[in-house]
DNA sequence: AAATCTATGGTTAGCTG
DNA sequence: TCAGCTAACCATAGATT
């Protein structure tokens, strides 16, 4: 019910893009703002079959206790809830399950393209309605190895994705993440007696950091 | 000069999110969508203090020659075009920059968040403009670097953003990665041999694919 | 805390230069 | 090919439940 000559809204107001101090509003912000993301991103993927992968760390206050002084510059801030997404999401998901029959763990997406994955795509397209009901199997198993790794990413000292805190991984995945590493440690190694023909002129461009 | 009686522009028409089949327009809505989910990005992270990493593979089609049939299904398809960003592109270049000096090479982001970060940040929200400047002539020493590692990240038979492609690397960046690998896989080892209390519980919810 | 509502602000499809 | 335009679609700030 809303009161006579008082609008029931305001509609959207237009915000300075700052930090928004009122710490309630800013989640809600968030929230919504990173659904719309992951929409716009999916879009993308769908429209122009560009491969997308989007991390986002949402910042979850010190909630209620703040965090000692001392810990302060080490690693006291926020958590690592996130979202991840590539194409759209239930892409990513087709990926992982692939991988997970045997390979290893992925998770915060491979990037890149095969053929085969275009397929699926231009598939998608035409019945996205009725692949979605199928997907969500998959996608139940594979969110525990997926939030795993995605914790794994958000290691205490992390450095880089290939960074990860192995400590999150359970008896089940280390194994395999291990001997991950060890075949790119040794093609890494095999590399590095070769001589390397250095392409790519690094081109720069547009106002957002863009390469290629 | 617009003919009388006939509109300048119709707008912005209803479109469906399915591939654009037009090749022209699929690319030229693909740079303008990129464009605008990088800043949703930027705007996500200014507004609410995330940290969010983003990666876009630009679909280039095999431009004019075909590929032949005996390649497809392999590694075909289009180029590694893309874009990447972080809280807001330069946030991300700055840390590029912190690497630059002498620890190893990022450019896909490395995601997570130390206080010292979000002082930075802070700071940014109240003088974006004033530092933007300055951050440009970093982004130039940080590009080459980054679409190194980007290309490498789009190699050949990609699985994991840590299966890099070590052949795009360069003599001098080479060595840098492989110790970082070193140090990883010796984590691993390390954490191998304690015993796992795997907590997570695999909180799975909304339409998009979200952990944490 | 999460879902719904609505007026606006912002994004962008299709043109044009 | 790329920048600019404009109208219309879409996202969302703020309020309400």
């Amino acid at each position: 019910m809303v009161k006579p000559g008082k609008k029931t809204s305001r509609g959207r107001q237009k915000i300075e893009i700052r930090r928004i101090e009122k710490k309630e509003s800013r989640q809600v912000t968030q929230c919504k703002r990173k659904g719309g993301l992951l929409k716009k991103a999916s879009e993308l993927h769908l429209l122009c079959g560009a491969h997308v992968a989007i991390i986002v760390f949402k910042r979850t206050e010190p909630e209620g206790k703040e965090v000692p002084v001392a810990r302060r510059g080490k690693r006291d801030d926020g958590g690592i809830a996130f979202a991840m997404g590539t194409p759209s999401v239930d892409h990513v998901l087709r990926r992982c399950t692939l991988l997970h029959a045997g390979e290893g763990l992925t998770a915060v997406e491979d990037v890149g393209a095969v053929a085969a994955e275009r397929a699926v795509m231009e598939a998608r397209a035409r019945e996205t309605e009725q692949t979605r009901a199928l997907v969500e199997a998959e996608k139940a198993r594979n969110d525990a190895i997926g939030e795993k790794v995605l914790q794994a990413v958000e290691v205490s000292g992390r450095r880089f994705w290939w960074e990860v805190d192995v400590g999150v991984l359970g008896d089940a995945e280390l194994p395999v993440f291990t001997s991950q590493l060890q075949r790119l440690r040794e093609s890494v190694q095999l590399q590095a007696n070769k001589p390397q023909t250095s392409a790519t002129p690094a081109a720069v461009a547009a106002p957002w950091h863009q390469l290629g």
